[in-house]
DNA sequence: TTTACTGCAAATATTTTGCAATATC
DNA sequence: GATATTGCAAAATATTTGCAGTAAA
């Protein structure tokens, strides 16, 4: 990945929620910007409680209710999104507008793999629902993955 | 909605519960019938407060923990998924394997709507991953529904 | 200087667990 | 009858709230 490009994207993003705030009258807190930095530079889908544990380790002292609330300012800001993969835990990724990806979900083991978002979807997003503005989307797909799959055939093969 | 075709898919469901659990030497609860029953004669997405409420007013005396325990049960057999409509609320809704759904969610108010499942995903789905079998998938389109766009243009106007 | 935001700790809400009672096989 | 499953209440987690102190504008 090209230092360059991932610099500015996150450049962009510090000003998208820069100029969010402005908007709307709101202060810009050094937690906020760490919290959205550390969002963007995790890998995907982190949940709440290990977030916060990662502001601490790398030794941005944060409360959790900041963390909480920073969380729902970012998502009315459209920058994150809150999902699930499908076990309950409350999860939070960056949204990439461009770049999309969807979520393979093994519904057997929980692992999740990640897969480049297909064009077709996009454009079929893009121009076909009326009344209604779409900004972005989720695609996730639930399955077997293949360590699964195998084990599965082999337990229904024994069972006839 | 034809009366017959709900039954037979009713029917089915109920099959596939009981299948699932012969092949598994476990339990045909009463109980755990009675909970898909609702999840699938519920409109979609309900969360386990609201369940649980509803059975008791269906006069069906059930404890939090067996709902609990069902809902796990039932997304194992792959009869029911576990959602986040973007609030963090945990929801649960049916799976119907044909007839499938996207939601539009509305990142400013919550609303959300329905939009009937498009071919040209499904088919995509269909073949897409490899070393992946794909059983089903989840759609979420995030954007502003007619009303909360409207009042966006109108407070983006005032503030210039 | 003003007051929006944060941190803390307590309150609330949500989910899980242990074990005796019950109902399925 | 044996034991998997339920119900209950208590424990563990997760999230929200109120308010005094801090820091952005």
């Amino acid at each position: 990945m090209p230092a360059n490009e991932e610099k500015n994207k996150e450049l962009s993003v510090k000003q998208r929620l820069a100029r969010f705030l402005e908007n709307r009258k709101m202060r810009k807190t050094s937690e906020r910007f760490a919290i959205l930095d550390k969002i963007y530079s995790s890998s995907a889908h982190i949940d709440v409680a290990t977030l916060h544990q990662a502001m601490l380790a790398d030794g941005f002292q944060v409360s959790r209710a900041t963390v909480y609330n920073t969380l729902d300012l970012l998502i009315e800001a459209g920058l994150v999104r809150r999902i699930t993969l499908g076990d309950g835990v409350n999860r939070y990724e960056r949204i990439l507008v461009v770049n999309n990806h969807h979520h393979l979900i093994c519904t057997r083991c929980g692992k999740v793999k990640e897969m480049k978002a297909v064009k077709v979807v996009e454009d079929l997003i893009a121009h076909k629902p009326r009344s209604f503005e779409p900004q972005y989307y989720s695609l996730y797909i639930y399955g077997l993955c293949s360590k699964c799959a195998k084990a599965d055939k082999a337990v229904a093969k024994e069972r006839k």
